[in-house]
DNA sequence: GCCGTTTTCGGCCCGACTGTTTTCAGTCG
């Protein structure tokens, strides 16, 4: 079950897509569309708010707040009930193909009774759209396209993947002669878990050679789109890339409009347009009276005057509007709406830059200031490498200390007994010299139980630097047990660190029902540290969950989990979720020197 | 529907691309 918060946030976007299909007004749809956001990201539980304590949430006034309080009263939302009445909820799954939005879906379904994806897809393949008014001849098979697309890809890419393509974009598009910068944006590079496409930009006096190399590389399958500004490519992986070419002036605007997010934008403007400025991806400019008008009417529905205002705001004009403040870099764009520069990962609307005003933005934890790394495997379990070269690598990672956690014997298949376990621990102690800056702690990867036992006794626990304690079974347990058996695990003594506490594969595995709040309140009681494991096919923790359990006083270890020397560089990965969940280094116990961690690892002393 | 150091009414972020439209609506980010 999702927490309360995102199951209203939910309902409300649903309440704003309905909207949006049965052609209400545009800008209430986008009000709850602002609130449900708004609600899905406060910190507050919902339950303990009434009317008028939902009213302080930004963006929710009376009329949410009304449908909010009744859904928490009854359960149901009677507006939200009436507009299911009328629209089938596959109209509205319908809205996820690419190239299908609401005015389409409800075109679809009100001539052609088409209520589903699947529907849809029939209806292209029996040539049943020709009929319909803004379907035309190549309509059918681009939505055709984009629904095996999406089938395929299942829509988004993780973080390692999407990185490393970005990685061999810039790279290549960067030796393009004529390009002056180039670089990826969008939610790549705010390091979001997985990214449903990839933006590049560049700087350019000609776009042309840039397009053309792009289209031309050996892994670009298909060619979306493409003009002067924008040209977008789909790889041979599925993957969709976006590249945008601005002159060289223009690179800081451009940069932060293309990396967002939407919301952090939104606001951005928003203060732009409060300071008589307009922000664009080709710079702050000052904006005079008519210009301003004429800005505004171009959005507007269908009054007079807004054609003439529109038809004279060519593609030219546009971007010759009104007179540049500044654009040449984000440090500028920044500071010219009297802000400091703020780190992509922040970048969600989530008080960003309500703490920028305030001189309140934290000094984010980074890569560099990891000193360790406290649950890794080797091939006495399930690793691949062996225990010389999973401790050469992390050596060569410059950190001063490293955890070898294998697998425990409860988790019966890794075939782990005390002596194999023992010897270990004495190859370990022979290696300690191997690496004179590198201190080896010997540690476990405990299975938490059912019941919240782990493997082994106290007086065998007691024999290790550190250990983990994850959930490796029974992810179906109720939400009671699934939370008592994590709550027992934190309490211990001898547990340090919950790894990968909710169990969740990205697109493979959901996260286990468990009550995070109490969680995080017995990992704060009880001085466990929480992992953020940096598996790109993990990262779990997730960021807003980081963000929680950073309000009650958890600490985290920004742990790989690597099964390979490879997997030593995830922390990377980790490090973007830890940043999008604001911490900083006093959070995080693999970033304190070896003397404060050592008194953390104390944690049976300090219960005794 | 929300909101207010120009406003309690009248705005609401802004632009590119596509396809079918012959001047622009829809979609997307």
């Amino acid at each position: 079950m999702p927490r309360l918060n995102d199951q209203v946030g939910e309902l409300l976007q649903e309440y704003a897509d309905l909207i949006n299909i049965t052609g209400g007004d545009a800008f209430r749809a986008r009000a709850y569309e602002k609130a449900a956001r708004a609600v899905g990201g406060h910190p507050e539980d919902l339950a303990d708010l009434d009317v008028k304590g939902l009213q302080q949430i930004p963006g929710v006034g009376k009329s949410t707040a009304e449908k909010i309080a009744e859904y928490l009263a009854t359960g149901r939302i009677p507006a939200l009930e009436s507009l299911r009445a009328k629209i089938p909820s596959g109209v509205r799954e319908m809205m996820a193909v690419p190239s299908v939005g609401p005015k389409r879906a409800l075109a679809l379904y009100r001539d052609l009774g088409i209520a589903s994806v699947e529907e849809l897809a029939e209806a292209i393949r029996a040539d049943r759209l020709a009929g319909v008014a803004g379907f035309g001849e190549r309509s059918g098979e681009k939505i055709l396209h984009g629904i095996e697309l999406m089938r395929q890809s299942g829509g988004r890419t993780l973080l390692d993947t999407a990185t490393e393509l970005a990685e061999q974009l810039v790279e290549a598009l960067s030796a393009v002669p004529g390009c002056t910068r180039c670089a990826y944006a969008g939610s790549l590079r705010r390091m979001r878990e997985t990214v449903g496409d990839i933006d590049v930009l560049a700087t350019a006096a000609d776009s042309a050679p840039l397009m053309a190399a792009l289209t031309e590389l050996p892994y670009v399958a298909e060619v979306i789109g493409s003009g002067p500004t924008k040209t977008s490519v789909l790889t041979t992986q599925g993957i969709q890339v976006d590249l945008r070419v601005v002159p060289e002036e223009d690179w800081g605007a451009a940069l932060v409009y293309f990396t967002g997010s939407k919301a952090h934008n939104i606001k951005l403007r928003t203060m732009a347009v409060r300071a008589g400025l307009k922000l664009s991806e080709y710079g702050l400019f000052e904006v005079d009276g008519d210009a301003r008008k004429g800005a505004k009417g171009a959005q507007g529905a269908k009054t007079e005057g807004t054609k003439g205002a529109q038809g004279a705001k060519g593609a030219q004009g546009a971007r010759t509007e009104g007179t540049k403040v500044v654009s040449a870099t984000e440090d500028e764009v920044y500071a010219a709406l009297g802000l400091p520069w703020i780190p992509p990962t922040l970048r969600e609307d989530r008080g960003e830059i309500e703490a920028a005003l305030n001189g309140e933005l934290p000094d984010l934890i980074e890569e560099s200031d990891l000193r360790g790394d406290l649950h890794t495997h080797t091939d006495l379990t399930d690793g691949l490498a062996t225990l010389t070269e999973m401790i050469d690598t992390a050596a060569a990672r410059g950190y001063s200390y490293y955890a070898v956690t294998d697998h425990a014997p409860d988790l019966v298949m890794q075939r782990m007994t005390n002596e194999k376990m023992l010897a270990q621990r004495e190859e370990l102690r022979r290696l300690a010299d191997r690496h004179k800056k590198l201190r080896l702690l010997h540690g476990t990867e405990l299975n938490i139980g059912p019941d919240g036992g782990v493997d082994w006794p106290p007086e065998f626990l007691a024999g290790f630097d550190v250990c983990v304690a994850s959930v490796h079974s029974h992810f179906n347990l109720d939400r009671a047990a699934q939370t008592r058996r994590l709550i027992r695990a934190c309490e211990n003594p001898y547990v340090h660190i919950i790894g990968h506490l909710t169990t969740r594969r990205i697109g493979r595995r959901g996260p286990i029902d468990v009550d995070l709040d109490a969680v995080f309140e017995a990992a704060a009681r009880t001085g466990t540290a929480i992992e953020i494991n940096s598996s790109p096919q993990r990262l779990d923790l997730r960021d807003e969950d980081v963000l929680r359990a950073k309000r009650h006083g958890v600490r985290f270890s920004i742990d790989s989990d690597a099964h390979a020397t490879g997997h030593l560089a995830y922390p990377r990965f980790g490090i973007g979720t830890a940043q999008r969940g604001w911490l900083t280094t006093e959070d995080v116990i693999n970033a304190w020197t070896w003397q404060k961690l050592k008194r953390f690892l104390h944690k049976d002393a300090l219960q005794k």
